[in-house]
DNA sequence: TATTGTTATACTCTATAACTATA
DNA sequence: TATAGTTATAGAGTATAACAATA
């Protein structure tokens, strides 16, 4: 793909039966994807489903999915942490936090304790049940990444990581 | 970063005040990802977020978000294409395109026609007014992927594209 | 029988607003 | 007044299932 590819150009890029007003064409053609190629957004955007899914699937016999696992992990490194501080540091609504919470505190992996200096805030610490559970999920997640670098090189997933180290 | 941050490791690392079962730890205080900084699912996805942020605010004024732009620029590429096609091709439910759809077709940019060789599907055509719309979609995406350039780097941004070309 | 487009339902996620109890 | 946690609502997005028309 060549950097032209990323402009805008306003001509599209019509391929078999092009401008027949009625014929349809089918899945078996090949689809251009035209101006959405150069789009860097497009390919991230692909490539986090295919992640999500993996994932999902990866720690799906422990029923836990990527956002659970980011919030006992950061719970699990700052014992202590307000939900508004988890909420910050992760992007997650603190009125979403709060439903991803009651659940986590229903399966007894992690417990709100009312703060003694701050009466309005809440302190949030992982159970022991909870921290045998992440280390668990810590190796399953593991194993995810590992199906990352096989999909996309070894070397390509340590550079993506480098490149996006500023969004973390 | 090295590499080792990417394994499991059941060891949290704890910090200020780790431990204190009541005192809370605000957003003041340096958090910790641990784990969560070497997965690559988690870097990817908070970028993908910036991206879509970016650019639902770059396309703001023509009130096209990154779903409609894709499916516009799929139909201007290959016209006569069917629903299913569209819906495989990039992804989407072929259920969810049928508002999607719905809403682009009543803002004038697409129209759906009978096909004469297979009477269940449709075939998919910008109209007129959806060609020079989507020329100007173009422009400001464009615009958009510069931003994206002055957010990773000139570099980085074609380097991302080459690693995930597999996922278009 | 299978497929295309459609409708409907449910669940997740995001974005707000408002309420309470504290500060 | 402002903040932390909570509740509620609305809009995307995802995942299914079922149906009519057509193949």
């Amino acid at each position: 793909m060549t950097a032209s590819a990323a402009r805008a150009d306003s001509r599209p890029t019509p391929r078999k039966r092009a401008g027949n007003g009625a014929a349809p064409r089918d899945a078996a053609d090949d689809v251009g994807l035209d101006a959405l190629a150069g789009h860097a957004g497009y390919a991230v955007r692909r490539f986090q489903i295919w992640i999500f899914q993996d994932f999902i699937k990866t720690l799906g016999e422990v029923d836990i999915r990527p956002t659970q696992y980011s919030v006992l992990t950061v719970i699990g490194a700052n014992p202590g942490l307000s939900q508004m501080a988890v909420a910050k540091r992760l992007g997650i609504e603190r009125a979403r936090l709060v439903h991803l919470l009651d659940s986590l505190e229903q399966r007894k992996l992690v417990k709100r304790t009312k703060s003694k200096e701050d009466r309005r805030s809440h302190a949030l610490h992982l159970t022991a049940p909870g921290e045998t559970a992440l280390a668990k999920f810590k190796r399953l997640a593991a194993e995810h990444e590992r199906h990352i670098e096989a999909k996309i090189g070894r070397e390509n997933r340590a550079h993506l990581l480098r490149i996006l180290a500023g969004f973390t």
